[in-house]
DNA sequence: TTTGCCGATTTTGCATGCAAATCCGCCATC
DNA sequence: GATGGCGGATTTGCATGCAAAATCGGCAAA
């Protein structure tokens, strides 16, 4: 998202920062596709640099879980498998639910007014179909609920591993309906975090991250036969 | 735990991940306090090494939030707050939670039966009072239930986010009697997942988490009046 | 006495060189 | 024709060198 930024005017940063990020972004959205090598020269070649910061970089991917490093043969892009996938859905589905009843026991007033209004901000997205807006208020009301637990080593933790099945969750975004399915369990979470019901608020959350999960298996059946 | 290996026989690893090990191993176990700055050659002097597996090493240290870097400005250990170290037991407290009620949905009889055993041998160790190996048994015995989620993603976080606390689960243990009521706690762990109640076992799992961080809050207070 | 500036020192960040391990293709042998 | 071993090429892992940035000390000015 700041990418086109980091090119041009962050040339401040730390060189194996910015070729980190650089690289998560792209194995994230998929333009860096999963197995494929991962050549330290060639790398450097590619950022203008040398094999160092590249090194620096693929190491901090690795701790990420991004890419896997098999010692002296070199780094791969990271092989996810469908059932990792779904395992990984799972646990942001279940840390997710966590975030939510925590939050609706204590959030307070001016948190809770400012998820509404992200909340009420959203409808217009899904009517107008905008996948790259409502995919950016998602996160935004997603993370919302993570700070709201006034715990930051859990919203730490919530945004690391969410931040690691982006591709797939904009992908399932892309699913039929699923924009205005996904404001619809919006709103009913939103409704159990109003009467205090933090459990519920849980359940449905889990719930809403599930159907997200469903909706990506499918999308990925889908795939599979085309 | 194999640490006296990789010093000796474990020659043949890659020495940045020896080194990350071993400076790993040093801050969780409160060896290398917090705030210590961590200057490259020094490390590199006292591991016989060169700064360039150091530098590796420090920077997968930061992926996982052991150290902080600053750019061009060093590396120290993360400095935690009493505050930040309950937000992490509050985490942990959750996590495992969410593990015991999967775990009692979804494990195999050869896996509940590997869990009692386990359980049942953990007495003579609280008898002879042998913290190090109650603290081994107990690393076992939750590292059984994350498996057993049959969830191997959640398994891995679990188990990270766990290893971030090992500092902190030493000292509580050594808190009066608290060895005799992890004990105990674990026994009523075990039986609510006997009897197939998730939701029990959850609710135990928690409080148990979360007695061990009030037995650690209790000992931190101590320290701070000697 | 305090504040701010300037230079020396230290330390980081990156480039490059070199040795060892792995990979790849070829040839000999079965 | 298939298999196994061998030598070159490639690539990783580590050491070292160098430049830039930050820190620290002293000194001058307010």
């Amino acid at each position: 998202m700041t990418d086109g930024l980091d090119d041009t005017i962050e040339d401040r940063g730390l060189l194996s920062d910015r070729i980190r990020n650089a690289l998560a972004d792209e194995i994230a959205t998929g333009r860096l596709e999963a197995g494929a090598a991962l050549d330290e020269q060639q790398l450097a070649d590619r950022f203008g640099a040398s094999r160092t910061p590249v090194r620096e970089a693929l190491r901090q991917l690795a701790a990420s879980g991004l890419v896997e490093v098999r010692a002296r043969r070199g780094v791969v892009v990271a092989r996810m498998t469908p059932e990792r996938i779904m395992d990984m859905f799972e646990t942001v589905a279940e840390i997710e639910a966590m975030c939510a009843r925590l939050a609706t026991y204590r959030m307070t007033p001016l948190e809770r007014s400012h998820l509404i209004e992200l909340h009420d901000a959203s409808e217009t997205l899904v009517k107008k179909g905008d996948f790259d807006a409502y995919d950016t208020f998602n996160r935004a009301f997603h993370e919302a609920i993570y700070h709201a637990t006034h715990n930051s080593f859990l919203a730490e933790q919530a945004i690391a591993i969410r931040s690691r099945l982006t591709a797939f969750r904009r992908a399932q975004l892309q699913q039929e309906q699923r924009l205005d399915r996904s404001r619809a369990e919006h709103e009913a979470i939103m409704q159990a975090i109003a009467e205090g019901d933090g459990e519920m608020a849980s359940r449905r959350m889990r719930a809403h991250m599930l159907n997200a999960a469903t909706a990506l298996r499918r999308f990925i059946e889908a795939s599979k036969l085309a």
